[in-house]
Parts: C-alpha cells; sequence; structure tokens
DNA sequence: CACTAATGTGGACACTCGTCTACATTCCGT
DNA sequence: ACGGAATGTAGACGAGTGTCCACATTAGTG
C-alpha cells in the first residue's frame, strides 16, 4: 500500500535498512490473523516469519500486539471515516442548499438515496479492505480488551457521523438528536453482519446490498410511524437518551 | 445395540474414577475462552489444568477444540431454544385461541407483550450463562470456520422460530412468511449485541432492555409503515414475492 | 568525522505445547 | 465373576515460543 512510515508521532528521523517494516508488520499480522488465529494470539515469530523479517524486528515497532492491533485500527479506521466524510462533503456540496423541510414523499426519497450510496461506500470499503475489516471485526468480539474498546469507539464514531449527516439534510420532524443516535448506533451494528455477508457470499451481493438498504428505510420508517401513532409513550417506557454502549 | 451412545443424551455407559471429566473439561474451556484466548487457540494442557485433570484425558473426550466447541453448542444452545419453545408454549395455552384478526392497536399491543416476554426471555438466558454467552459470540466471529457454521446455524433456528412465533400468533396483514424471516434474523443479530451490553454494564440493564424492545417495535411498524404506503415498491428493489392484490 | 537513534540480524536460554506409549482404576453387560 | 470399554494418570520426546544480549548497517546532526 501507501508508504506510511510516519504513523506515531515524530518518527520520521534515522533508519536502518528497510523503510517498510513496520507496515509490513501489519499487514503480516492482518493476512495470518484472517485466516488462522485470533491477534492476541499469533505468534510473534509467526508474523515476523511472514513479514520476512528476524523475530526481533517486531520489538523495534511494537511492545506487543496489542499496539500493533491499534496502529492498524487507527491507519484502516481514520481511512475508513474520512473516505465517508469526504464522500458525503461531495455530495452537500453537489446539492448546494437542498433540505427545506419538504414532503413526506420527498423526505423518503432523498433518504432514500442518501442510504442507498452510504451502504454502497462501506461495502466498497469492506471489498477492497477484506483482511483487515474481518479482523476487526473478529477483534470487536475477541478477548482483548484493548482492541475491543479501540474497535467499539471507532463505531461510536462512525454512529455520530451517520447520526449528524442525516440530522444535517433531513431535518426529520420529531426525531431528536438522542433517538436519531441510537438508530445510527443500530445501523452500524447491523451493517458489520451485513458486511460480512457481503464478503461471504459472493454470490449474493446484490441481494445482501439491497437488504441492507431496506433495514436502514425500514429503521426510520418505523421511528417515524411509532411517533405519528403516539405508540412511543406506551408500556416501553421512554426514558431515552444514554442509554447506549457509552464508554 | 442399546443406546447410540455417540454424543446423544444417553451418555451413561461404562467410566473409569471420575464422571465429570466432559464436563469439567467443557466448563474450564468456556471459562478460560471467555476471559484469554479463542476457543480455538487455547492451550489443551491450559485447559486440562484448569480442569484438575491429566493432559491426556483431553483426548478421552474429544479430537480437538472444534469437537469440545460443537458439544458446548448443543449443549446450550439446545437448552435456550427449548426454553424459549417451552414459554412460548405456555404463552399460548394460556391464552386461549385468541388472535382473529384484531384492531391494529390490539395487535401492536399483543406484538409489544410477546417482544417484551421474549426480550426478557433471552437476557435471562445470557445472564445465567455469561461465560457460555461470551465465547458463543467470540466463535461467531471467530477463526474457526466450524464453530461459526454451527453458531450461524443455530441463530438461523431462533430466527425461524422467532418467525414462526410471530407468525402464529399475530397475522400481520401483508406481511408475509419471507419478510418476516429476514426481520427475525435482523432480530436476532442485533439482539447478539444488545445481550454483550447486558452483560458489560449491569448499572444500565434497565436501559438496554428497553432499548432492544423498542428496537423490535420499530422494526415491525416500519416494515407495516413502508408497505402501507407503498414505499416499498420504491428504487429499493423488490424481487421478493409478487404482492399480487397490492391492498 | 564522531555520535546517536532507528532498524535490522543471529544465537541462546528456559519454557510450554501437543502427542505418544504404557499403565491404573472403575463400571457395564453377559 | 469376568472381560471389555471408558476414563483416568505418569513420563518423555521434539518442536515451537517469547525474550534477552550482542552486533551490523544506515541516516541525520553536531
Amino acid at each position: 500500500m501507501k508508504d506510511d512510515s510516519d504513523k506515531a508521532p515524530g518518527k520520521v528521523s534515522g533508519m536502518g535498512r528497510g523503510v517498510g517494516g513496520r507496515q509490513k508488520l501489519i499487514e503480516a499480522a492482518l493476512h495470518l490473523a484472517s485466516s488462522t488465529h485470533s491477534l492476541a494470539s499469533l505468534g510473534l515469530r509467526e508474523v515476523t516469519r511472514y513479514a520476512g523479517l528476524a523475530p526481533n524486528a517486531f520489538y523495534r515497532h511494537f511492545k506487543n500486539f496489542d499496539e500493533l492491533g491499534l496502529a492498524a485500527v487507527d491507519l484502516l479506521g481514520g481511512e475508513l471515516r474520512r473516505g465517508l466524510r469526504e464522500r458525503r462533503l461531495r455530495r452537500r456540496e453537489g446539492r448546494g442548499a437542498p433540505a427545506q423541510i419538504a414532503g413526506r414523499d420527498e423526505v423518503m426519497r432523498l433518504g432514500r438515496e442518501i442510504v442507498s450510496q452510504s451502504v454502497a461506500l462501506v461495502l466498497e470499503f469492506v471489498r477492497e479492505h477484506r483482511v483487515a475489516y474481518i479482523v476487526g471485526i473478529r477483534e470487536l468480539h475477541g478477548s482483548s480488551p484493548v482492541m475491543r474498546q479501540a474497535l467499539q469507539r471507532l463505531m461510536e464514531e462512525f454512529a455520530v457521523d451517520m447520526a449528524e449527516d442525516m440530522q444535517t439534510v433531513l431535518r426529520l420532524p420529531g426525531l431528536d438528536a438522542a433517538t436519531l443516535l441510537e438508530i445510527s448506533r443500530q445501523v452500524i451494528r447491523q451493517m458489520s453482519f451485513f458486511s460480512m455477508d457481503y464478503l461471504e457470499h459472493p454470490e449474493q451481493r446484490e441481494a445482501i446490498r439491497e437488504q441492507a438498504e431496506r433495514f436502514i428505510m425500514r429503521m426510520f420508517a418505523g421511528e417515524l410511524a411509532m411517533q405519528a401513532s403516539g405508540q412511543m409513550t406506551g408500556a416501553v417506557g421512554k426514558r431515552r437518551r444514554n442509554a447506549g454502549a457509552g464508554d
């Protein structure tokens, strides 16, 4: 990929023979972890061997595998988030200042367009970063608290981005910020499953994409319908805000 | 020629000193896997040591860790599924022959009741089988294809059960079996996240339970709303069944 | 040039691991 | 009661592991 050798703060001066060591180790670890063990239980020697380095070279870059994992999350998580934000901004520019409160149909159409684009972008990223994504999902449920926390945080950032986007573009009446965030979190989580299906069943990609879009539309339509019929004050109770997996 | 004593529930034939060996190994493995490695990367010696047995005792019961994992899935997955089915039947009896097609409000109320009970049951099970559940979720995304497949299948069974239940109790107009199953699958998947939150944040259990119930209601309300407004024939694509007589 | 920091190699140590062979104990069915 | 099957223990082997120490190469800085 790219030579990004300055990932850690202040790390650009003198170097020995090879420059790609760090990157090579990360790639080796992701590749091995995607097809074999979990990240935390990878062998140090195994990884360095795969990367074409001596065992000790590992220590030059990372203290342990959690540290390597965090570096990978920073690298790829940041890339995905930047990608989503970019595309979002591009769309917003290309449209001027649109969404005055519009009719229900107009909102639906606009929402569907945004949903469709976002889903496509995520699935595209997932396809291009297959191994990293698989490892990411694996570690999200894995045994290292450090990795779990880092990845949960990443997902929370995605959810916040998505909620802000929705808030800005569609000003849905009665959809307060807290509810929007709750829905966004649930969408992001569900997407982690859809993305896995997408990778594992290439022959059903079209269907999976449609399923994902349908899911998201269903969530919003459901919230609107429940608010419209006043059902949300029912037995379910409604002390919503701050209920999620916030740190 | 009597019991096919393979792994069927009739495993009681000849035995040596201890009887709980198999069970002890499973428990040890789950316990270790829930707090340390993934199942597949557990050490044979590690597990037997924790179980208070000699390393070789492992071979007496399992050929490898996949086999142990499958046994655990059979054990606990079966228990959960039976529990859900039981409670479902009990509810159905205790009610006689209820659901003639009722008004929308009546359907909503009944649906909410079922949702609430089912969510409570699942969360209760999760709390009572904490370690097993954590390992299950971990292996659902883990590196062993054998375990992944077994757990995906288990979740599919849950989804089918849930869809059938919904189908039987609430005869929602226009909610065909395929859509119901799709929604059920998504609910089951989302519940895996809710359950994790539930375990990891005991102080927010009430809120998480409400969130789960809200999520499920939102899904159904959303599907009904979309069908009612004819939106499901839109750009999303909908080669699902032919709605035919479209209401 | 001399110095330092970064990056790399190789060898060695003690340790754990999976697996094998051999033997001991307990229960079941005939 | 006896033989076989199930379940358990003990010890040993080679392979792989994490980590440490010593040394080599290169880039930038004074």
